[in-house]
DNA sequence: TGGTACACTGTGAGCGTTACCGGGATTTTA
DNA sequence: TAAAATCCCGGTAACGCTCACAGTGTACCA
C-alpha cells in the first residue's frame, strides 16, 4: 500500500501517455490552441476527466513568464467602504478568471511598503489595484519606482495623478450634495465630522462642506470643523466637542454614517432632538442606515461598481500590454447621489 | 536605449555572477542555510540589495514543490462576522509569512466547489483555511474527496466533523446567555429572529434559545420564531411579522446585530418602547452597537482571535507533515460573553 | 504527376529556482 | 603522521509546463 499522506500530483506527462499523444499536445488542448484534431481533442479532455488532472498554474505561470495574479494593496476589509471596494474587485476578477494576491497594508505600521513591493515583484503578479488610500512622501516615490515602471497600476480613490489611472468616487460633489440640502432645509450653522484629514476621501469631503457654505455665502469657522476616525464612536466624542464649540450649531455633517450614528446618539444625550433641533446626514448609505432612529439622510456611492470598473480597466490595460500594444489606462469619476430620509 | 516597457527580472544566475560564486551558494544565503562562511554570505547580500533582487517565488515553488500559499474559502467579506474573521486570518497569515489565495463562494450559486478546489490544487497551496460556514451533502463529499485526503484543513464555524479540526465560538451559548438575560429580567414572552438557518450558526443561536426558555419552563411555540438573513431590513420585517403572528410578544432575541437594528425601528413604528414594553438583544457586539438607540444588549465573541487562532494551528500542522511527523489538527470552542447595555 | 499548401503532431530548449551528490581544502582525532 | 571528520562550495538534474521550430501526412491544384 503506498502511502496516502503525501499525494503525487498528477502531470501532464501522464495525461500525454495515457492519451497517446505529446505533452505538446495535452498543453494545445489545454489553453485552447488551434491546429489539434477534433477526435484528438476530444480523446485528451476524457482521458484530463477521468484522472481529474489539473494543470499545475506555478509551472505554467513560470514557463509562460505571465501569472493569472493580479495584486491588491488594500488597507482591511472592516470599514464598509473598502470591503465594498474589494467585494467588487474580487468579483469581477474570479468572472474574469483571474486569482488575487491581497496585501493588506495596516495604516498604523506603515513601514512595509517594502514587504509590499517585494511581495508583488516575487510573485510576479500580472498588475496592479492600489486600493490603498493614502500615498505619500516616501512612500509614494518607493512604490512608483518599484511598481509603476514595470507593471499596469490602477489607483482607487486617491488623488490624481499625472501619468496615472485612478478611479474613483466624487466625494467632493458627493459632500457638497450633503451639505447643499442642508442649507435649502434652511440650516445655517453647519459643522462637521471629518475622517481622518491624511486620508484623501476624507479631504475631498471636507472641501465639498466647504464648496456648499461658500456658495450660500454662510460664515465659516474652524470651531465647525472636528475630526473623526469614521468609528461610531468618534462621532459620538466628534459631536459632544462641537457642541461645546459651537454651541449655536443646527446641522452636522458627518463625514460616514458610522460617526453619523454615533452623532444621532450624542444628541439624544445633550437632549437635541433630530431633526428638528439639530440635522444630521452622513455619508456612504451604509444599508443599515435606513434603520437608524432617525432614517439617515445621506449620500449613496457605488463602491463595488467601483472596483469592479478598476479590474475591468486593469484587465484592458495588462492585454493590451501582452498584445504588445500600448494602451493608458483611462481614469474615471463617479458620481455619487443624495438619499433623502428623516434626520435632515 | 533599451526598451523600458518590458522588464527583464533579475535572476539568481547575474547575482551569483556579480558575487563570483555559484549559484547553489546564492539560493543557500538567500535560505539561510548553513555551510557558507560568513564572507561570502556578507558579500552575497550586499550584491542582492545592490540588485534589488527579489527571488522568484514561482520558480522557488516549482522547484521546492512547495508554496508559501494558504487557501481561504470564505462567503465574502460584506458582513462582520466573516471580515472579522478574515481580516484575522490576515493578519496571522503575513505575521508568519504566508500569502493567501482567497476563494469566495456565492451562497447564491454555490455549484462551483469544484472551481474552488481546481483553484486551490492548481495553485498548490500548503493549507486550506474553511471559513465557509455550510458544508452539506453533495458539496461536502466533492470537497472532502478532493481536498482534504491531500491537504491540511482547519474549519471555521462549522458543525464539528469526526475527524477533522474544527474552530469556532460557541453560538449555541452565547444565545443562552441572551436569552437567560432576558427571563432573568422577567420577560416570558420572548421571540426569536433567526439567521439563515441553512447556516450551522443560526442553528446553533436558535438552539441556545431553546435552551434557555425550557430551562425556565416557559412555553415555545413556531409563531416565536421568524427567520431572517443577516440584514437589518430584515429584523425589520421580522420584529413586525413577530408581532403580527404573536402579539403577546414581550422580548426578542435577533441573532445579529444588524437584525436587532432593524427589531428596534420595527418597535419605534409600532409604537413600542425599548425595552420597557419590548425587550431586545442582539448577537456579534458590532462596535456599532453601543450606539443604538437604546444602546443594545448583545452577545460579543472575538472571531478576529478565531481567524488568528486558525492560521496558527494549521502552521503547526503543516510544518509537522514537513518534518513528516504526523500530527492532528485540534479542535477548539471559544466562548462567548454577554455585553449588557439598555436594550435589555 | 509533381509540387505546394495545409492540417496536425512531436522534439528540444528553456522558465528560475532548489535538492542531491560529490570534491577539494581545512581541521580534528587516534 | 595518517585517517577521519568538517567546512565550503560547485555541478547537474530535476520541478511541470509552454514556446519555437521541425517535422509528418493528406488534400489540392495545375
Amino acid at each position: 500500500m503506498a502511502k496516502v499522506n503525501h499525494w503525487r500530483r498528477i502531470t501532464i506527462r501522464e495525461v500525454a501517455h495515457e492519451a497517446g499523444v505529446s505533452v505538446q499536445t495535452v498543453s494545445r488542448v489545454l489553453n485552447g490552441h488551434p491546429d489539434v484534431a477534433e477526435k484528438t481533442r476530444a480523446r485528451v479532455q476524457s482521458v484530463v476527466t477521468r484522472l481529474r488532472y489539473r494543470p499545475s498554474g506555478i509551472a505554467r505561470s513560470l514557463a509562460a513568464q505571465s501569472t493569472q495574479m493580479l495584486g491588491v494593496v488594500a488597507s482591511g476589509f472592516q470599514l464598509f467602504g473598502p470591503a465594498q471596494l474589494l467585494a467588487g474587485i474580487e468579483r469581477q476578477a474570479t468572472e474574469l478568471g483571474w486569482h488575487l494576491m491581497l496585501q493588506i497594508v495596516d495604516p498604523a505600521a506603515p513601514a512595509d511598503y517594502d514587504r509590499v513591493a517585494s511581495n508583488l515583484i516575487s510573485q510576479n503578479v500580472a498588475g496592479v489595484i492600489w486600493a490603498y488610500p493614502e500615498l505619500t512622501g516616501e512612500r509614494e516615490r518607493a512604490f512608483h519606482q518599484q511598481i509603476e515602471p514595470h507593471l499596469p497600476v490602477i489607483f482607487l480613490s486617491m488623488q490624481a495623478q499625472p501619468g496615472s489611472a485612478v478611479i474613483s468616487v466624487d466625494n467632493r460633489h458627493g459632500a457638497w450634495l450633503a451639505v447643499q440640502h442642508l442649507v435649502g432645509c434652511g440650516y445655517r450653522r453647519i459643522g462637521i465630522i471629518t475622517g481622518p484629514m491624511a486620508l484623501w476621501s476624507a479631504q475631498q469631503r471636507r472641501l465639498g462642506w466647504q464648496d456648499a457654505l461658500a456658495a450660500a455665502h454662510l460664515p465659516r469657522h474652524s470651531r465647525q470643523v472636528v475630526e473623526g476616525d469614521w468609528s461610531a464612536e468618534s462621532g459620538h466624542a466628534g459631536l459632544l466637542r462641537l457642541i461645546a464649540q459651537f454651541p449655536s450649531l443646527d446641522a452636522v455633517f458627518a463625514s460616514n454614517d458610522q460617526m453619523a450614528l454615533g452623532a444621532l446618539k450624542a444628541a439624544e444625550r445633550v437632549g437635541r432632538r433630530v431633526p428638528d433641533t439639530l440635522a444630521v446626514v452622513g455619508f456612504d448609505d451604509i444599508p443599515e442606515s435606513a434603520f437608524f432612529r432617525p432614517a439617515l439622510t445621506t449620500v449613496h456611492h457605488d463602491l463595488m461598481d467601483l472596483g469592479r470598473l478598476a479590474v475591468r480597466e486593469l484587465h484592458r490595460v495588462i492585454h493590451a500590454r501582452r498584445e504588445g500594444r500600448t494602451t493608458t489606462a483611462t481614469s474615471l469619476m463617479l458620481q455619487p447621489r443624495l438619499v433623502v430620509r428623516e434626520s435632515a
